[in-house]
DNA sequence: CGATTAATTGAGCGGACTCAAAGCTAGTGG
DNA sequence: CCACTAGCTTTGAGTCCGCTCAATTAATCG
């Protein structure tokens, strides 16, 4: 599949990828990195901006190599619901729609290797094993959703609360599912995370408050938070 | 691409079947389709009957040609949420991984054809254009979950309700967003829908008495609803 | 027909919201 | 260094929407 005996003639930019390991452009040979390459840029988005807009036209997709991108929907009266976040080395973009539905904006401060539609649905054509990449990452992001669709509908403040702590530990920490100590940082302020969870920005703070309280988490200076029980975290999201 | 010219090769069943113009199996050529019609069956699954069970084993994998199908998860404390609805002639399952996380029962009656896992695997593998068919189909059940998370996290009963039933309507009528009274049979009991709304039965049933009362719809024997208004119920559901 | 399950309606409660105020941070400039 | 501002977060008090519990009515099916 990949020809990494001649790693020397992949473009530098790859080289250090995450998106080549475990993102999308693993699905690329040597020949297609280079041709993608040529029509690559890299860009550095400042926490807050937006890449794509709510039913409005774009024709460029891209990878994250660093930070957090934040889909979100928008009701006229303004209220507003995050309905995913996305991490490295996750594609960004509706592929074969020239709309997207969600907006997609920067939570974090972003770095992304972007490149035109086009350029990627024509290696699409030369090798279906992209599509296949894409399309699984499409059904990874189908099952998050739907798990989110249980926490939206059927879980309490506290648990919807918890829920969001444990999933940002699990992304930004993966595979640690330990009882030690694990530090993270939240990519999200209070307004966010009551957009992503249903709720409002009162209640969030109320029930980290109390996930505090009961020696679940301790919270640091800026948005670093220290998960003291991961069991306790885990069984305090409803499971 | 398809050989509609050679009309009388393709299998009986498939002649007459939705899913090959409008779903998965119009990505098949003639040959295509008779390699697969040998391992596919016919099934009628009665109204409550589960397919699939949520964390199970499952190497079955079937379209839709009459019925609806719903997709759950279920808390163990017995909490439950419906993640979405499937219509003809969707595909069901979950491709490229032996469990679900999701249960698939039948909301009403439903007629299926169903094949193995393996079968349809191979065929991916020949003909891309089966992938991309099913990629599309998972695009558009994400951008469905992304729609009804803000119906969960950010609108009230009514809103809720108004939703569903408005779903209901352009999926059993698509394209006849008229004016114009019609009439449609819900394919979910009470408490479905208040698990499909993140709602209690009594909620769902005072809201669909308040939309009798505005003369938005009107109730009739059995499930069956008359939109009377189908401006209002679109403007009902928040937009 | 009764038996059972589904749906409606009412009364009262409580969890999350609203509104309001005070406490933090980070950034800016004197 | 502190003063000042603007944005974010926490905390409190009171309200209301949707839930719970309970009773009735309506459908469905032997």
């Amino acid at each position: 599949m990949r020809q990494d005996i001649h790693n020397s003639d992949i473009p530098a930019l790859c080289r250090a990828c995450e998106a080549r390991h475990k993102g999308v452009c693993g699905a690329l040979n040597t020949e297609q990195l280079i041709r993608l390459n040529k029509v690559t840029r890299q860009e550095i988005i400042k926490s807050g901006e937006e890449l794509i807009t709510e039913k409005e036209q774009n024709n460029r997709y891209a990878n994250i190599l660093r930070g957090v991108a934040k889909l979100s929907k928008l009701m006229e009266d303004g209220r507003q619901q995050i309905v995913g976040l996305q991490f490295a080395p996750d594609f960004l973009g509706r592929p074969f729609s020239s709309v997207s539905d969600v907006s997609i904006e920067a939570a974090t401060e972003l770095q992304l290797c972007t490149f035109p539609k086009k350029a990627l649905e024509e290696i699409i054509k030369s090798s279906p094993v992209l599509e296949h990449k894409l399309h699984e990452q499409t059904l990874r992001e189908l099952d998050e959703a739907r798990a989110w669709m249980l926490t939206l509908g059927r879980k309490t403040a506290s648990e919807k609360v918890a829920n969001f702590v444990y999933l940002i530990a699990t992304h930004t920490n993966p595979e640690e599912n330990q009882t030690k100590n694990l530090l993270l940082e939240l990519p999200l302020k209070r307004s966010e995370i009551s957009d992503f969870l249903g709720l409002t920005i009162e209640t969030v703070s109320r029930q980290l408050t109390k996930l505090r309280k009961a020696d679940i988490i301790e919270m640091q200076e800026g948005r670093k938070i220290l998960v003291k029980d991961f069991g306790k975290l885990y069984h305090a999201c409803g499971h």
